[in-house]
DNA sequence: GTCTATATTGGGATAGAC
DNA sequence: GTCTATCCCAATATAGAC
């Protein structure tokens, strides 16, 4: 069927539906960066080509140029979008550390909704892509210790500032401590992941490494009663 | 110059050297992976170009298909020989700690080491050019993961075990307490220098921090008295 | 704004002489 | 075993019609 025989699609009542033009652009502009961010991801920067792109998108190779205009501001305009997201649902750790009963539960519960986001296969997958690409794209890595820092260290430091003077914690240097404590919980199943892909999670055992990086946390760091 | 007209260079009485032809085989080898390796480690193993590799050893692209077959195997022959090699001068941990004068010493000593090697710059990239292409070599993950274990986590894990039946150390989980050890020590440096490699690292707060995840780490497993 | 068709470069791999 | 010269394909990017 040739195309230039196509007609503007129609309503139930035989009222052509003119499509917004504002909102077809946006679409497809969704739509290449959807395309774009499963071609980077399965195949890195390099290897991506923007032909796989154009076929997955389902628009032309002129129109990814029009909206990107290289290879190269795509690629930094659809991971670096996508950093900032990552971290969107997950709870502030001062009010979960405050919910909780007390302050272990409330740690475990913290480093539990950090780990079920950060080793989510995609979030491992786009760790893995931007560490690859960090020589070539240097703003992609700076992005993610930033986001890394606003999302989670930072109000982590917060929250263990205020349970040390209202006398829950003891924690000299709190910048120090959320580091160890992120690294000795999920920093664990963290590498493995990123090491071997394939390994299935067990969540059994994915709660006991972080309840006993959080009693590794608490011995240094209980007050002393 | 033509080039035909080479004669074989001779030594100082006007004997013609003749090359042992295995010898010069295994110089050409050698050039092939040195000059790859430094082209894989700069541009990942995409966007690395065997021209590049040709021009960078001094030998023909002809020789370098004679020799390894493919780009994929020239890589795997590279990386994978160079994985083993990371660790060589690596101290065995149970004779580092008992030549320490107390455990802490000789657990900071060992982390440090630890330290020195896993931050060179190399290293560094070397691991981040292993991560980012895992989709593509799992190989090269599972083998850098094992790397690691034999060379040091395996002894690390012996030594924790011995030190407990001596009653120095209470490690009921030896494998666990080994990774919280190595995450809360080294791996926080380690993170840093991952998405920041142009960071100078600071030798005094290096220091600083391994120490106090050492004791972090006593603080939970020391025996209690 | 969007498409088709194409320009142009560079890369992996090999044939054949020596 | 090694080199020179080349094949062939795929990739980024753009020109020009609509």
């Amino acid at each position: 069927m040739p195309a230039g025989t196509g007609q503007d699609p129609t309503d139930e009542y035989g009222i052509p539906i003119i499509p917004d033009p504002a909102d077809a652009a946006s679409r497809k502009r969704r739509a290449i960066i959807d395309a774009a961010l499963a071609e980077f991801l399965a195949e890195g920067y390099s290897a991506a080509s923007m032909d796989a792109i154009t076929a997955k998108s389902g628009v032309s190779k002129a129109t990814i140029y029009k909206h990107f205009g290289s290879k190269e501001r795509l690629f930094l305009a659809v991971v670096g979008g996508l950093l900032p997201r990552t971290y969107a649902d997950l709870a502030p750790a001062g009010a979960t550390i405050a919910a909780a009963p007390d302050v272990r539960t409330g740690l475990v519960r913290h480093a539990s909704e950090l780990a079920r986001i950060l080793l989510r296969p995609e979030i491992m997958s786009l760790r893995r892509l931007v560490i690859g690409e960090i020589d070539r794209f240097p703003q992609l890595g700076q992005l993610w210790y930033r986001v890394t820092y606003d999302m989670n260290n930072g109000p982590l430091i917060e929250a263990l500032t205020e349970l040390t003077a209202a006398g829950a914690l003891h924690v000299p240097d709190p910048e120090l401590a959320v580091q160890q404590l992120v690294a000795a919980t999920v920093g664990i199943p963290q590498l493995v992941q990123t090491f071997a892909p394939a390994t299935e999670p067990d969540a059994t055992a994915l709660t006991a490494t972080i309840e006993s990086g959080v009693d590794l946390f608490l011995a240094r760091y209980a007050a002393r009663s």
